[in-house]
DNA sequence: TTGTACGCGTTATCAG
DNA sequence: CTGATAACGCGTACAA
């Protein structure tokens, strides 16, 4: 049914190899039968099959993102930064969630014969998986994730913003006991946040965090708080992997009538939109999720079209936004 | 450099038909030669090239997505359900934003090029363009936004949750004067809410809202309400056409020492995460976004699979939550 | 049971 | 300047 450029070649009596050179602008064609063509490109509206393109050019014209899921700001904003650029560069974008699907390594192994590169976000997939697909070929680019073997990764400063938000809580603060709500095993970001958490404790020679393992919704934070609640004594300070979990929290809190941060000290991260309007203001770390979007996709971009190499870590900036759930009484960043 | 049905046929020294065969368990094959054929792919780890599956089979296995913007949770909401029944039903998902970019038509027109079919959100295009889109035989389908001719489109209910909203505002608080904070030229959506808002005062002899015009995001609505606030008296009640400009009323309201519900009342529209931990928490109309999604991508696959066609209007039914910026004191639902 | 040959839509090459 | 033809990777009639 759609139209091809054998019928534009018929209806202008021509060859096909005529039509391609008009419609491409290669090679020379005389005026007179160039106007033919057009006139039947426009009056048969004929659109190039991007199949057939990508057959003969060896090239898909499009980029794949893998998320391990899409709820929450943080992939949107991701995604945001992504699409952007990929669509400017003439590229288009195919998405794929693993959401922990047993399949999720078949599916990206299609999703690779469907793009000309792809970055992987975090916990998709195995490592293996990620050496083996990188192996046959295709140009990858690790987004939240180490780097595996010299494959390029694309991250946010995890470490020394933990260590800013220990100093100041217990600096400022004083807090001494602290909890950590999240699953390192989850995330790789976690991983290091968890880490970071525990070094920056150590360093001051204060006691070691708890771990309080959950997943990172906030369903899930709002269920370990009430459970953490049914003990004698709280900890000084929750440390959140993410903001759904510390809104989890605060849920919990509030149903059970303790306050934020007089009882007990609240911190998230990621600094998603709303931080600054639940009650209390949220103490966060920011992290440009945008940016982190944008620079994975120029790194894959990079990496197909020049074949040269990118920087196999690239690591961007996070920013600790201290507002009121933390002790703070206004929301500026402390003088320090 | 990929490896190719041809490399397998002659490794395991038989011809490419027989791979074929072997690859889609379609034909006879001895069991002999299955076993060679079956341990050449393996080695060579052949994956069947989905462009020349496409090109011959005239099917893309894949499905577009056609969003104006991605930010908030109401997009990542639409996606998620989308995501899910696409792979689901063996399709990718490829997306596209439009983002008020110039080229968009052209963009769009590619993205048909590459899929079976295509879902189109709000205002990301002209009819125009979506008419000519679907005369050229692509199955499409709209989301939030009024069908054209017959083209199928899934939405929300917005006439109705206006009554339910205003009714309960008017009746029950008391308030006459209300301003509609949002722009009804940018979205479907926005459109429906402000006159659904408009014959629900008119239904009860009560003055015309006002409509404050500005886009849809935190920032501009705290733009607009500083504007407000400089005026004399302020209405009773505002009512935002998304969660988003109401957090940046909110924002407005905090750093002019306005108290919300006491001084004006506020309601948003989405009903998004953090509607519930704000200070006051929102009262807001809860929208139904992953099923839109789900739904979107189900009749999109009806009309691609069996060739049938689906109901032209699906509508989801929303439905208001009352919390406590609209001068409740609790958060359950009224009784009316 | 297996192999040959063609078509899907496009671009590139080569000969005229 | 133009047209015929090969090639991309796959599936599938058709022939052996």
């Amino acid at each position: 049914m759609p139209v091809t450029i054998k019928d534009v070649a018929k209806f202008a009596g021509v060859s096909i190899a005529t039509v391609s050179r008009v419609q491409n602008g290669i090679g020379q064609v005389s005026p007179e039968t160039k106007k033919r063509v057009l006139s039947a490109i426009r009056q048969l509206n004929y659109i190039p099959n991007k199949v057939g393109q990508a057959l003969q050019g060896q090239r898909h014209a499009a980029l794949g993102i893998v998320f391990p899921d899409f709820s929450g700001p943080y992939y949107s904003g991701v995604m945001l930064g992504f699409e952007n650029q990929a669509v400017t560069a003439g590229y288009s974008v195919v998405v794929l969630a693993t959401h922990r699907r047993p399949e999720s390594t078949r599916l990206i192994a299609d999703l690779a014969g469907r793009v000309d590169g792809m970055v992987m976000m975090d916990r998709t997939v195995s490592n293996d998986t990620v050496s083996n697909l990188a192996r046959s070929g295709i140009p990858i680019v690790l987004l939240a994730r180490p780097s595996i073997t010299d494959i390029p990764c694309v991250r946010c400063e995890n470490r020394q913003a933990a260590e800013e938000l220990v100093g100041h809580l217990s600096g400022k603060h004083g807090y001494r006991k602290f909890a950590f709500f999240g699953n390192p095993d989850l995330s790789f970001d976690v991983m290091e946040r968890w880490q970071g958490v525990q070094s920056a404790l150590r360093r001051r020679q204060l006691p070691d965090p708890e771990l309080i393992r959950c997943e990172y919704r906030q369903d899930d934070g709002k269920r370990a708080a009430i459970d953490l609640l049914a003990r004698e004594q709280l900890p000084d300070c929750l440390l959140c992997a993410n903001d759904e979990l510390a809104f989890g929290v605060y849920q919990a809190m509030r149903e059970n009538d303790k306050r934020i941060p007089q009882e007990v000290a609240v911190t998230g991260w990621d600094d998603v939109l709303t931080t600054d309007l639940v009650d209390p203001p949220l103490t966060s770390v920011k992290q440009p999720t945008q940016q982190l979007g944008d620079v994975a996709a120029q790194t894959l971009l990079t990496m197909i079209e020049q074949a040269v190499k990118p920087p196999v870590n690239t690591v961007l900036p996070s920013r600790v936004v201290f507002r009121q759930s933390c002790g703070c009484t206004t929301d500026s960043p402390p003088n320090r």
